[in-house]
DNA sequence: AGGTAGACCTGGACGC
DNA sequence: TGCGTCCAGGTCTACC
Protein backbone atom coordinates (compact mmCIF):
# COMPACT_ATOMS: atom_id res chain seq x y z
CA UNK A 1 0.00 0.00 0.00
CA UNK A 2 2.23 2.60 1.06
CA UNK A 3 2.60 4.86 -2.04
CA UNK A 4 3.32 8.27 -2.28
CA UNK A 5 -0.80 8.76 -2.14
CA UNK A 6 -0.98 7.03 0.99
CA UNK A 7 2.40 8.58 2.57
CA UNK A 8 0.86 12.32 1.47
CA UNK A 9 -2.40 11.62 3.10
CA UNK A 10 -0.86 10.64 6.96
CA UNK A 11 2.01 13.58 6.35
CA UNK A 12 -0.98 15.97 5.80
CA UNK A 13 -2.72 14.06 9.15
CA UNK A 14 0.29 14.72 11.24
CA UNK A 15 0.66 17.82 10.58
CA UNK A 16 -2.49 18.79 11.98
CA UNK A 17 -1.56 16.60 14.41
CA UNK A 18 1.45 16.81 15.91
CA UNK A 19 3.20 19.92 14.89
CA UNK A 20 4.79 21.25 18.36
CA UNK A 21 4.23 17.86 19.98
CA UNK A 22 7.63 16.61 21.81
CA UNK A 23 8.57 13.47 21.78
CA UNK A 24 9.46 12.40 25.43
CA UNK A 25 10.42 8.32 24.96
CA UNK A 26 10.90 5.84 22.72
CA UNK A 27 10.82 2.22 22.80
CA UNK A 28 11.74 -0.29 20.32
CA UNK A 29 10.13 -3.68 20.08
CA UNK A 30 11.90 -4.57 17.00
CA UNK A 31 15.59 -2.55 17.34
CA UNK A 32 15.81 -4.15 13.43
CA UNK A 33 14.01 -1.31 11.77
CA UNK A 34 16.51 1.42 12.56
CA UNK A 35 17.98 1.73 9.50
CA UNK A 36 20.40 4.64 10.71
CA UNK A 37 22.12 5.33 13.26
CA UNK A 38 22.49 2.11 15.19
CA UNK A 39 19.38 1.50 17.60
CA UNK A 40 20.39 3.38 21.08
CA UNK A 41 21.80 6.36 19.38
CA UNK A 42 18.68 6.03 17.29
CA UNK A 43 16.57 6.26 20.51
CA UNK A 44 19.27 8.91 22.37
CA UNK A 45 18.90 11.39 19.23
CA UNK A 46 15.15 11.53 18.82
CA UNK A 47 14.51 11.49 22.89
CA UNK A 48 13.60 15.04 24.00
CA UNK A 49 13.15 16.12 20.56
CA UNK A 50 9.73 18.23 19.69
CA UNK A 51 7.73 17.79 16.25
CA UNK A 52 8.61 20.89 13.91
CA UNK A 53 7.63 20.07 10.66
CA UNK A 54 6.33 16.98 8.47
CA UNK A 55 7.26 16.84 5.28
CA UNK A 56 7.28 13.72 2.34
CA UNK A 57 9.18 12.87 -0.44
CA UNK A 58 8.62 9.92 -2.88
CA UNK A 59 7.38 7.46 -0.30
CA UNK A 60 9.81 8.49 2.59
CA UNK A 61 7.62 10.32 5.79
CA UNK A 62 9.97 13.15 7.18
CA UNK A 63 9.54 14.51 10.79
CA UNK A 64 11.74 17.44 11.31
CA UNK A 65 12.69 17.80 14.91
CA UNK A 66 14.35 20.93 17.16
CA UNK A 67 17.92 20.69 16.78
CA UNK A 68 18.02 20.06 13.08
CA UNK A 69 17.51 16.63 13.07
CA UNK A 70 15.06 14.61 10.76
CA UNK A 71 13.38 11.64 11.78
CA UNK A 72 12.44 9.78 8.19
CA UNK A 73 9.93 7.12 8.16
CA UNK A 74 9.44 4.13 5.16
CA UNK A 75 6.19 2.15 5.25
CA UNK A 76 7.36 -0.44 2.53
CA UNK A 77 4.85 -2.56 2.12
CA UNK A 78 3.12 -2.98 5.54
CA UNK A 79 3.71 -0.40 7.81
CA UNK A 80 1.31 1.54 9.88
CA UNK A 81 1.79 5.02 11.47
CA UNK A 82 -1.36 5.56 14.42
CA UNK A 83 -1.67 8.34 16.76
CA UNK A 84 -3.50 7.46 20.10
CA UNK A 85 -4.92 9.75 22.49
CA UNK A 86 -3.62 7.51 25.39
CA UNK A 87 -2.16 4.52 26.08
CA UNK A 88 -3.81 1.90 24.66
CA UNK A 89 -4.25 -1.95 24.61
CA UNK A 90 -1.58 -4.02 22.99
CA UNK A 91 -0.87 -2.81 19.32
CA UNK A 92 -0.02 -5.84 16.96
CA UNK A 93 3.09 -6.09 15.07
CA UNK A 94 4.48 -3.38 17.02
CA UNK A 95 7.83 -1.75 15.73
CA UNK A 96 7.93 1.38 17.79
CA UNK A 97 6.33 3.91 19.80
CA UNK A 98 7.19 7.35 20.87
CA UNK A 99 5.46 9.12 23.65
CA UNK A 100 4.81 12.48 22.91
CA UNK A 101 5.14 15.44 26.14
CA UNK A 102 0.79 15.77 25.93
CA UNK A 103 0.00 12.33 27.29
CA UNK A 104 -0.44 10.98 23.58
CA UNK A 105 1.26 8.31 21.63
CA UNK A 106 2.94 7.35 18.36
CA UNK A 107 3.42 4.16 17.18
CA UNK A 108 4.58 2.46 13.85
CA UNK A 109 3.60 -1.19 13.54
CA UNK A 110 4.84 -3.18 10.62
CA UNK A 111 3.21 -6.97 10.28
CA UNK A 112 6.29 -8.16 7.40
CA UNK A 113 8.86 -6.10 9.55
CA UNK A 114 10.01 -4.29 6.09
CA UNK A 115 9.69 -0.77 7.01
CA UNK A 116 12.82 1.49 7.93
CA UNK A 117 12.94 4.47 10.34
CA UNK A 118 15.82 6.47 10.42
CA UNK A 119 17.27 9.38 12.49
CA UNK A 120 19.73 11.71 10.39
CA UNK A 121 21.24 15.23 11.08
CA UNK A 122 20.38 17.92 8.79
CA UNK A 123 24.09 17.57 7.31
CA UNK A 124 23.26 13.80 6.53
CA UNK A 125 19.61 14.25 4.99
CA UNK A 126 20.90 15.20 1.93
CA UNK A 127 22.63 12.12 0.80
CA UNK A 128 20.08 10.31 2.43
CA UNK A 129 17.40 11.58 -0.04
CA UNK A 130 20.05 11.61 -2.98
CA UNK A 131 18.55 8.83 -5.12
CA UNK A 132 14.78 10.10 -5.30
CA UNK A 133 14.09 11.26 -8.41
CA UNK A 134 10.86 14.10 -9.98
CA UNK A 135 8.28 14.66 -7.26
CA UNK A 136 4.91 13.79 -9.24
CA UNK A 137 2.90 16.37 -7.75
CA UNK A 138 5.57 18.90 -7.79
CA UNK A 139 5.67 22.05 -10.07
CA UNK A 140 9.07 20.28 -11.42
CA UNK A 141 6.86 17.46 -13.13
CA UNK A 142 6.12 18.75 -16.30
CA UNK A 143 5.55 17.09 -19.71
CA UNK A 144 8.82 18.27 -20.44
CA UNK A 145 10.25 16.62 -17.55
CA UNK A 146 8.67 13.66 -18.36
CA UNK A 147 9.77 13.35 -21.55
CA UNK A 148 13.36 14.27 -20.51
CA UNK A 149 12.84 10.91 -18.33
CA UNK A 150 11.53 8.91 -20.91
CA UNK A 151 13.47 10.22 -23.85
CA UNK A 152 16.07 7.44 -25.32
CA UNK A 153 15.85 5.08 -22.42
CA UNK A 154 15.17 1.46 -23.85
CA UNK A 155 13.16 0.28 -21.21
CA UNK A 156 9.54 -0.78 -20.42
CA UNK A 157 7.89 1.63 -19.05
CA UNK A 158 6.76 -0.10 -16.11
CA UNK A 159 9.60 -0.45 -14.43
CA UNK A 160 10.88 3.13 -15.31
CA UNK A 161 7.52 4.37 -13.83
CA UNK A 162 8.69 2.03 -10.53
CA UNK A 163 12.03 3.54 -10.23
CA UNK A 164 12.24 5.80 -7.39
CA UNK A 165 15.21 7.59 -8.82
CA UNK A 166 13.15 9.18 -12.01
CA UNK A 167 10.32 10.11 -10.54
CA UNK A 168 9.85 9.11 -6.69
CA UNK A 169 6.73 7.95 -5.21
CA UNK A 170 4.96 5.45 -7.62
CA UNK A 171 3.99 1.70 -6.78
CA UNK A 172 2.77 -0.66 -8.42
CA UNK A 173 -1.31 -0.26 -7.78
CA UNK A 174 -0.81 3.66 -9.17
CA UNK A 175 1.30 2.69 -11.75
CA UNK A 176 -1.18 0.26 -13.13
CA UNK A 177 -3.68 2.90 -13.09
CA UNK A 178 -1.93 5.46 -14.66
CA UNK A 179 -0.91 3.62 -17.62
CA UNK A 180 -4.59 2.27 -18.08
CA UNK A 181 -5.73 5.72 -18.25
CA UNK A 182 -3.00 6.92 -20.65
CA UNK A 183 -4.42 4.11 -22.42
CA UNK A 184 -0.64 2.61 -22.50
CA UNK A 185 0.58 -0.95 -22.35
CA UNK A 186 3.05 -1.74 -19.35
CA UNK A 187 5.74 -3.09 -21.99
CA UNK A 188 5.88 -0.19 -24.05
CA UNK A 189 9.05 1.15 -24.24
CA UNK A 190 9.91 4.24 -22.89
CA UNK A 191 11.45 6.28 -26.39
CA UNK A 192 8.43 5.23 -28.31
CA UNK A 193 6.40 7.39 -27.03
CA UNK A 194 4.63 10.40 -28.63
CA UNK A 195 4.38 13.48 -27.37
CA UNK A 196 0.78 12.95 -27.35
CA UNK A 197 0.84 9.62 -25.38
CA UNK A 198 3.63 11.28 -23.07
CA UNK A 199 0.92 14.43 -22.19
CA UNK A 200 -2.09 11.69 -21.51
CA UNK A 201 0.51 9.96 -19.31
CA UNK A 202 1.50 12.92 -17.51
CA UNK A 203 -2.03 13.86 -16.47
CA UNK A 204 -2.75 10.34 -15.37
CA UNK A 205 -0.21 10.12 -13.22
CA UNK A 206 -0.99 12.85 -11.45
CA UNK A 207 -4.61 12.20 -11.73
CA UNK A 208 -4.50 8.82 -10.32
CA UNK A 209 -2.10 9.94 -7.22
CA UNK A 210 -4.87 12.71 -6.56
CA UNK A 211 -7.55 11.02 -6.65
CA UNK A 212 -6.08 8.59 -4.05
CA UNK A 213 -4.93 10.86 -2.01
CA UNK A 214 -8.78 12.65 -2.15
CA UNK A 215 -10.09 8.69 -0.42
CA UNK A 216 -7.67 8.16 2.33
CA UNK A 217 -5.22 6.44 0.11
CA UNK A 218 -5.46 2.52 -1.15
CA UNK A 219 -6.33 -0.25 1.87
CA UNK A 220 -5.96 -3.73 1.58
CA UNK A 221 -6.78 -5.73 4.49
CA UNK A 222 -4.82 -3.40 6.83
CA UNK A 223 -3.51 -0.51 5.76
CA UNK A 224 -4.52 2.40 8.13
CA UNK A 225 -4.24 6.66 7.90
CA UNK A 226 -2.99 8.06 11.53
CA UNK A 227 -6.55 7.20 13.34
CA UNK A 228 -6.83 3.65 12.47
CA UNK A 229 -9.46 4.58 9.68
CA UNK A 230 -9.06 2.65 6.32
CA UNK A 231 -8.56 4.64 2.50
CA UNK A 232 -11.46 4.14 0.48
CA UNK A 233 -9.59 4.26 -2.81
CA UNK A 234 -9.76 0.61 -3.91
CA UNK A 235 -13.28 1.18 -4.48
CA UNK A 236 -12.22 3.73 -7.18
CA UNK A 237 -9.04 1.82 -8.72
CA UNK A 238 -9.92 0.71 -12.31
CA UNK A 239 -7.91 -1.88 -13.02
CA UNK A 240 -5.78 -2.82 -10.30
CA UNK A 241 -6.72 -6.44 -8.79
CA UNK A 242 -9.42 -6.15 -11.20
CA UNK A 243 -7.87 -9.78 -13.54
CA UNK A 244 -10.66 -11.68 -14.80
CA UNK A 245 -12.94 -8.54 -14.99
CA UNK A 246 -14.34 -6.73 -17.55
CA UNK A 247 -12.81 -3.35 -18.83
CA UNK A 248 -14.75 -0.41 -17.17
CA UNK A 249 -14.03 1.65 -20.37
CA UNK A 250 -14.64 -1.75 -23.21
CA UNK A 251 -15.72 -4.76 -21.24
CA UNK A 252 -12.77 -6.65 -22.08
CA UNK A 253 -11.31 -8.94 -19.82
CA UNK A 254 -8.58 -7.38 -17.69
CA UNK A 255 -5.08 -9.55 -18.15
CA UNK A 256 -2.67 -10.57 -15.57
CA UNK A 257 1.14 -10.57 -16.93
CA UNK A 258 4.57 -10.28 -14.39
CA UNK A 259 6.76 -7.57 -15.56
CA UNK A 260 10.25 -7.01 -13.34
CA UNK A 261 8.86 -9.68 -10.88
CA UNK A 262 6.07 -6.96 -10.28
CA UNK A 263 2.03 -8.57 -11.04
CA UNK A 264 0.65 -6.32 -13.77
CA UNK A 265 -2.69 -5.66 -14.95
CA UNK A 266 -3.94 -4.27 -17.61
CA UNK A 267 -6.84 -4.23 -20.71
CA UNK A 268 -5.35 -5.93 -23.68
CA UNK A 269 -7.37 -3.29 -26.08
CA UNK A 270 -7.21 0.13 -24.26
CA UNK A 271 -3.57 -0.52 -23.57
CA UNK A 272 -2.49 -1.98 -26.86
CA UNK A 273 0.65 -4.55 -27.12
CA UNK A 274 3.60 -3.38 -28.16
CA UNK A 275 6.13 -5.00 -30.90
CA UNK A 276 9.63 -6.30 -30.43
CA UNK A 277 10.86 -2.23 -31.09
CA UNK A 278 7.89 -1.13 -28.05
CA UNK A 279 6.24 0.50 -30.42
CA UNK A 280 1.82 -0.30 -30.08
CA UNK A 281 0.31 -2.44 -32.43
CA UNK A 282 -3.43 -3.20 -32.91
CA UNK A 283 -4.66 -6.33 -31.72
CA UNK A 284 -4.78 -9.04 -33.43
CA UNK A 285 -7.43 -12.16 -33.41
CA UNK A 286 -4.45 -14.36 -32.59
CA UNK A 287 -3.55 -12.27 -29.87
CA UNK A 288 -6.92 -12.26 -28.17
CA UNK A 289 -7.13 -16.04 -28.17
CA UNK A 290 -3.40 -16.37 -27.02
CA UNK A 291 -2.72 -13.43 -25.13
C1' DA B 1 22.14 0.42 -18.75
C1' DG B 2 18.76 -2.92 -18.16
C1' DG B 3 17.03 -7.51 -16.64
C1' DT B 4 16.49 -10.98 -13.17
C1' DA B 5 16.75 -13.72 -8.98
C1' DG B 6 16.88 -13.82 -4.21
C1' DA B 7 16.54 -11.69 0.31
C1' DC B 8 14.13 -9.31 3.84
C1' DC B 9 9.35 -10.94 6.76
C1' DT B 10 4.60 -12.32 7.81
C1' DG B 11 -0.27 -13.08 6.98
C1' DG B 12 -4.04 -14.31 4.18
C1' DA B 13 -6.27 -16.87 0.53
C1' DC B 14 -6.81 -21.05 -1.60
C1' DG B 15 -6.44 -26.05 -2.84
C1' DC B 16 -6.41 -30.62 -1.18
C1' DT C 1 -9.22 -28.74 10.78
C1' DG C 2 -4.69 -28.85 9.06
C1' DC C 3 -1.01 -28.52 5.88
C1' DG C 4 1.31 -26.88 1.80
C1' DT C 5 1.67 -23.39 -1.73
C1' DC C 6 1.29 -19.04 -3.66
C1' DC C 7 0.73 -14.20 -3.46
C1' DA C 8 1.29 -9.44 -1.61
C1' DG C 9 1.61 -2.33 -1.32
C1' DG C 10 8.78 -1.96 -1.64
C1' DT C 11 13.60 -1.82 -1.86
C1' DC C 12 18.36 -3.65 -1.96
C1' DT C 13 22.25 -6.48 -3.56
C1' DA C 14 24.43 -9.69 -6.57
C1' DC C 15 25.04 -11.14 -11.00
C1' DC C 16 24.29 -11.71 -16.26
Amino acid sequence: MPELAEVEYVARQLRDAVIGAQITRVTLAWPRAIAHPAAPDFIDEVTGRTIEAIDRRGKLLLLHLSGAGILTVHRRMAGNLRLLEAAAADEPYLIATFDLADGRRLIYSDPRKFGRLAFWSAAELPGALADYGTEPLGPDFTEARLAQILMGRDRALKPLLLDQSHIAGLGNIYTDEALFRAGLHPLRHASTLTPAEIARLHEAIIAVLEIGIAHGGTTFGRHQGLYGEAGTNLDHLDIYQHEGQPCVRCGTTIQRIVVGQRGTRFCPTCQPTPDREGSPRPLSLKDAKHP
